[in-house]
DNA sequence: TTTTTGTAGATTGTTGACAAATAGCATTTT
DNA sequence: AAAATGCTATTTGTCAACAATCTACAAAAA
């Protein structure tokens, strides 16, 4: 019937439980409230969000294949920590993919997209200024999840967003060291400006 | 204790029902048994794995993630039924995988993979003389995996092979057009030397 | 005829209970 | 003292029952 159905409706008929509860625990991990290695206990989870030990488990699953938690049969769920090599790997296939992203926008990027690109990247030199290294860094990952949805490819945005998402949990990251953020910014200058030249190879490489 | 438990019991040790489940109806989808769009039945297939709800719900949620089934809340599970769109921004992902894959391989294949690889495509040929069209799809599966697990990066292997499952479920291919199966063949040749001339950018076009 | 309303059956969502496995600790044995 | 054994409490794995929702079809109204 109605095209628009209330918001808080539309809520209830699209979540299930189990996905709330996957939001949630996601939230809680990526939150930093339970460590790498850390145990997930189903029952204690259960009475804390009010609901049964079903629901957990079904998100168990789902996170277990998104790659944030580990399982052992009769023992448990844990919050992965990621080895250092394949950290290393992840980072070598985010580079690689956002080297394709900068051949593509090299080709396609509007001039539109470019001026938001430019006032992220000016929104970040603000924040060196602040010295926020928080509100830095929070800016230089919206900055290229913008370059990779522009490169117009909703899966590659998809996977992207969970090799993110897995990386986060590898070593609580250093943020404060913001002597080298000056440095960051003069990179996604020249990225830019990579990607304006309208040479593929040129800003691949710049990435 | 023993470093090498009866391979059996080592298979009880690690898969709960759910895994075995989750496996079965991934076995089941990519072979075709339930097409894109089917209706997957909770409790029929619980009947037919002899198991419970409990484990097909949670194999379910794992299926969802990993892209082959879509769940719609209290309306059930389906097999996906992959839009034309996100096929081609599939491919054209898997392809910029292979591309940095050729790049990787034109620096670092050794001479032992690349005698694999040959063979992979001697067998190729042979199946084309036999117009086994079947065979020569199997092995060109093969032949791609194998050069993508020689770029050594397991997260990249990872989500290539999930990839190359959600792209199986588009259109169930037409495997049986024998008479291009030549030119397909002449082009792994291609991609063997250009990788071997060790120039990452050859390579990287070929693949 | 077309649309709406109502009802019965089937299917999913959620829960609580029971069975099986694990971990921790005390006790026994060497 | 060190190692092995046995017991208890906790936690996970699985199941079956109940509640909520949807689907299909028939009856009534427009």
């Amino acid at each position: 019937m109605s095209s628009a159905p209330h918001p808080t409706i539309a809520l209830l008929q699209n979540n299930s439980l189990t996905m709330l509860v996957q939001q949630e625990i996601e939230r809680a991990i990526l939150a930093g409230e339970f460590g790498p290695g850390a145990k997930l206990n189903e029952a204690a989870l259960a009475l804390r969000l009010g609901v049964s030990r079903g629901p957990v488990r079904e998100a168990f699953r789902m996170l277990d294949e998104a790659g944030l938690v580990r399982t052992e049969k009769n023992r448990g769920v844990f919050v992965r920590d990621i080895p250092v090599d394949e950290a290393i790997e992840i980072y070598e296939l985010r580079a690689a993919m956002e080297e394709s992203v900068g051949r593509r926008l090299a080709m396609k990027m509007t001039a539109g997209q470019r001026q938001e690109a430019e006032g992220l990247v000016r929104a970040m030199e603000a924040s060196v200024q602040d010295r926020d290294a928080h509100n830095y860094h929070r800016l230089n990952l919206q900055f290229h999840d913008r370059l990779v949805e522009m490169a117009g490819n909703r899966k590659l945005t998809t996977i992207y967003r969970k090799l993110i998402k897995e990386i986060s949990l590898f070593r609580r990251i250093n943020l404060d060291d913001a002597n080298q953020l000056p440095a960051s910014a003069h990179a996604h200058w020249k990225m830019l400006r990579a990607i304006a030249s309208g040479e593929p190879e040129l800003a691949g490489r710049a990435m």
